[in-house]
DNA sequence: AAAAAAATTAAACAAGCGTTTAAAAATTAG
DNA sequence: CTAATTTTTAAACGCTTGTTTAATTTTTTT
């Protein structure tokens, strides 16, 4: 009984990149299995339904989205360094996989939101022990005195939206991907100086 | 021959609900008819099918979508209180239609993106003078000197993303509508000053 | 009030869906 | 090398999909 056939691996892979692409309700079985160059039956043959895979291949995203913002804060650096190797780690992961925000905020919006509670999200957030460096650096005044919820709300929009909504934005300004790939690089550093600016006001860091 | 029957008007609101809530390949032409309260045959009766019945719906709401931001920008404002005053409305605006943004990002992304140019949403741009006004602003030194385009993402971004995101923020931090609707207030007024202060730095509009 | 037109309905359609079956092929075990 | 087991296949399953049909009801016109 071999685990992790070459086959199944071939399936999982292909399911992620269609899952991305099309979403859940977008792609078929059929389609799945064709990117994977296997028979249909396959798909339910090592995974036992198209729910059953989508929840792994979501679980697995999921999980690859979140492993560089949790890896930077568990570091021994000054929060305002955390800030600005986060955002700078964001903008290269997402760069390499642009269309990842869109496919977590689109299925977890539609189907039932019980995929994020069992990968223990909001464990790792108390792992990494966020809220104790930011009580402790709004304490010794370094930091403007913001909620959490409201700092990971404003570090999330100017690093996911502008990927998200790429779509949109060339549309609006009629510029192709290759001049938007270049507003990118330079967005990366005014969202660096706004952010470090406004959540640490007394900062030499920029 | 009536034009605009209730019962048109009824399929088109009906649809509108649906393919907001569930998204294209989410939802059915049964369900539609049903959620209006009519025979299926009857959507495809006054329009002509499924996609024409989403080019239709989408069309509408991508203008509702767009409305506020020109009619804000057309007026007769200093910039810098545009800027605000967008913001503003935009928080509010979206209190009242949160769904809206991710539907649009993300059926832009899945269909073809040929509805956004058939809107002419850029032609909407020029006729507001956005350009020309950020312009001006930057060379009387009022402004900060960044692209048109990084600006719209930058307020786009802070406007927008709080919404899209809704959910996957209430799971990771496990807080409730009622607690994220309180933290979107106060988030409302910090992406004000950070946007003003960024923007505009000699501004004393803050 | 009768005739014509429009609106609405139930029923059916072919096609595609996720999934299952049962047989064939390939691999492993003894 | 044979037997048992696993992997792969083609075909079929019931069901739902978008759409169409043809009959019925309602409305409008004359």
């Amino acid at each position: 009984m071999e685990k992790d056939t070459s086959t199944e691996l071939k399936i999982k892979e292909a399911a992620t990149r269609v899952f991305i692409a099309k979403g859940f309700n977008g792609c078929t079985s059929r389609e799945i299995a064709k990117e994977a160059g296997m028979n249909v039956a396959l798909v339910n043959y090592y995974f036992k339904s198209k729910s059953h895979l989508f929840e792994i291949v979501i679980a697995s995203v999921i999980e690859k989205f979140a492993e560089s913002l949790f890896e930077v804060f568990k570091s021994e650096l000054p929060l305002v360094s955390k800030v600005r190797i986060f955002i700078e780690k964001e903008y290269d992961f997402l760069a390499n996989h642009p269309e990842i925000p869109s496919f977590l905020i689109n299925e977890l919006s539609k189907q039932e939101a019980h995929f994020f509670q069992c990968v223990g999200f909001s464990d790792a957030m108390k792992d990494a022990k966020i809220e104790e460096q930011v009580k402790e650096a709004q304490e010794k005044g370094e930091m403007r005195k913001i909620n959490l919820v409201n700092i990971i709300l404003l570090l999330m929009s100017n690093t996911n939206f502008p990927f998200i909504a790429r779509p949109m934005i060339q549309s609006i300004h009629s510029i192709n991907d290759e001049n938007y790939k270049t507003h990118l690089i330079l967005h990366k550093q005014y969202v660096i100086d706004m952010l470090i600016n406004y959540l640490f006001p007394n900062s030499k860091e920029f």
